[in-house]
DNA sequence: AGGCAGGCTTTTA
DNA sequence: TAAAAGCCTGCC
């Protein structure tokens, strides 16, 4: 199908935007996207138009979710005034085009588990090993072969050699027990959404290897929590840099975490590492 | 009680 | 060799 829309979506932006780990740029350009058990490829054509290799009826069930494209980011990047807020204006309109996705939980989860203290091609490195040793395989629609990300039954199932094998060093006890503890409902995923955000922070980090920052990730990128802000040691940086009077959380609320991601991927777009 | 140093696996630059 | 989308433990 061919998608024609005004608002913000630059394919490369998100993929690049360190939220997920597991676009694929293609030959052409396209990207490959992975939900759950289902894929998807896309490709820009310009003048906001792209091109879906899915039905209509799945994009609006599927894919519009996923892509966040009930809200409106032009709006949202509108907070940000030129006057009172020039690097943030910056940022935003430099990084426009990405959008916050709405990606499966228990992957979001883990995945940022994944992420203390590595950078992102490590990120993506383990996270391809873990789909390949526990995920199901799956053929997209021009025939390749791909692994989904595991649930946490099948996380959960694979030995200790197996997930020895995914370079998790460390982490690997994290996410040992984190998969087991949502396989026992010890740990409930769905009881999070009854909890406002401070409760929700509380509750992620009783799960041994969840701290401030991963629980955050978790708030704005598995739950969708806009207003979610996760400092890691980059935005540590720009606050020391750009806000030594602090950030003025109440200008961007309840989007503060959309507000994170364009300054995250802008300024570490001004000297890459990947 | 709350803050801080040191250690942790492995990869990347 | 240091740093990497940090967290845990032990110590004070």
């Amino acid at each position: 199908m061919i998608l024609k829309i005004k608002d913000d979506l630059d394919l490369k932006k998100i993929a690049d935007s360190g939220q997920c780990f597991r676009w694929k740029e293609l030959d052409d350009g396209a990207f490959f996207v992975p939900y759950l058990d289902k894929s998807l490829i896309i490709k820009e054509l310009g003048g906001g138009e792209f091109e879906l290799d899915c039905s209509e009826e799945e994009y609006e069930h599927v894919w519009a979710n996923y892509l966040d494209m009930q809200t409106n980011y032009r709006k949202i990047r509108a907070l940000a005034d030129v006057k009172s807020d020039p690097f943030m204006y910056e940022a935003a309109s430099a990084q426009r085009g990405i959008r916050i996705l709405r990606q499966d939980p228990f992957e979001a989860l883990i995945s940022f588990i994944i992420s203390q203290n590595r950078n992102i091609p490590a990120i993506k490195n383990s996270i391809e090993l873990i789909c390949e040793r526990a995920g199901k395989l799956y053929i997209d629609s021009r025939g390749e072969h791909w692994y989904g990300f595991p649930n946490a039954e099948e996380l959960n199932g694979i030995s200790d050699d197996k997930l020895k094998e995914c370079r998790l060093g460390y982490r690997f006890e994290y996410i040992r027990r984190t998969a087991a503890a949502v396989v026992s409902g010890e740990f409930d995923l769905k009881e999070l959404e009854v909890l406002d955000d401070d409760e929700c922070l509380e509750k992620l980090q009783s799960l041994h290897g969840v701290g401030l920052k991963v629980a955050s990730c978790m708030l704005l990128y598995g739950l969708h929590r806009m207003d979610a802000f996760p400092v890691d040691v980059w935005i540590k940086r720009i606050l020391a840099d750009k806000y030594p009077q602090g950030f003025p959380f109440e200008e961007y609320r309840p989007y503060c975490g959309v507000f994170q991601q364009y300054m995250f991927a802008y300024y570490r777009g001004e000297k890459p590492v990947n």
